[in-house]
DNA sequence: CCGTCATATGCGCCAAGGCGAATATATTTG
DNA sequence: CAAATATATTCGCCTTGGCGCATATGACGG
């Protein structure tokens, strides 16, 4: 994979039936630290150390949920150096989108959510202050349109 | 139970924070069974052998699939006499409410959903010619605001 | 009350999913 | 090339979920 390309794991999907690919998405939604990890790349595109930092939750473990949502095609990566960029794949389809869309205003309107954005607000803004996060690279908003989908 | 009343398990949510209700209602979501179902419920109170006729699956099943609805808060049970109507039960917040709309829209748009449906359809016109379905109760287009959800 | 019909539930089996711990991979730096 | 860093994957364990099959429950009719 080169260096700035997104990746997304559509192969995983050899029968392209609507009825799978929702089953499949709502698989990808149906787990608290899936939902996490969504909300927090809402508008970001975020790197992995910082999900490690915010969720407070095992590297392996951040790693392998950016894993299903990567397979169930909802987030995309980048890699930047050492650093692999997180963020979120809109759906191709009207409906999908709207559906995708409405979960993460859901998400935004929940409090624990609220806390988990503003924790990774706070350490961008004084990354100094987080050992881990040494020279991470920031989170850039992302811009509309790029990084859609592509298969591989 | 008394009949006529609706049902719903929301007793099986102790944490009531928006976080695990999503949760709960994207597992519902996440099985292409449950889908059809609520396919079929979309604008009708439906009797189960109706279900079972339809998606051609054994009664278990079906029955199965309609208690995990059941447990997420997803459909409404009524008794009448030996036969049982459900009937999806729309979530009180808007977001929530929003993304069940959402969900309905795409499962409409589908193929197989939509032929689920006109074999619903016909079922209905022409019952006698079902050997299961006879003296079933014909769905009942729902009306809007009855039935919503009461816990027990 | 007994049989029948519609529906629900229990059981055993297998596949999938989540987790912690260890390890592997990829990239940069010296 | 070796060491360090960031991330991904593997493994073993446990829990959950779906299915087929058998059986239970609940309501009605005779």
């Amino acid at each position: 994979m080169r260096q700035g390309e997104y990746i997304c794991y559509n192969w995983a999907v050899p029968d392209k039936s609507a009825i799978t690919e929702m089953e499949r998405l709502f698989q990808g939604l149906a787990d608290r630290t899936r939902l996490r990890l969504l909300n927090l790349m809402a508008d970001q595109e975020v790197c992995v150390c910082y999900f490690v930092e915010i969720l407070e939750l095992p590297q392996p473990t951040i790693s392998r949920h950016l894993g299903y949502l990567r397979r169930t095609g909802l987030v995309a990566a980048r890699r930047e150096g050492r650093w692999m960029h997180y963020r979120i794949s809109v759906p191709r389809g009207r409906l999908a989108r709207q559906l995708l869309m409405d979960t993460l205003r859901w998400l935004a309107a929940d409090k624990q959510m609220q806390r988990d954005r503003s924790r990774l607000t706070r350490a961008c803004c004084a990354q100094d202050k987080f050992v881990n996060l040494q020279g991470a690279p920031v989170p850039q908003p992302v811009r509309e349109g790029v990084g859609e989908r592509r298969s591989i």
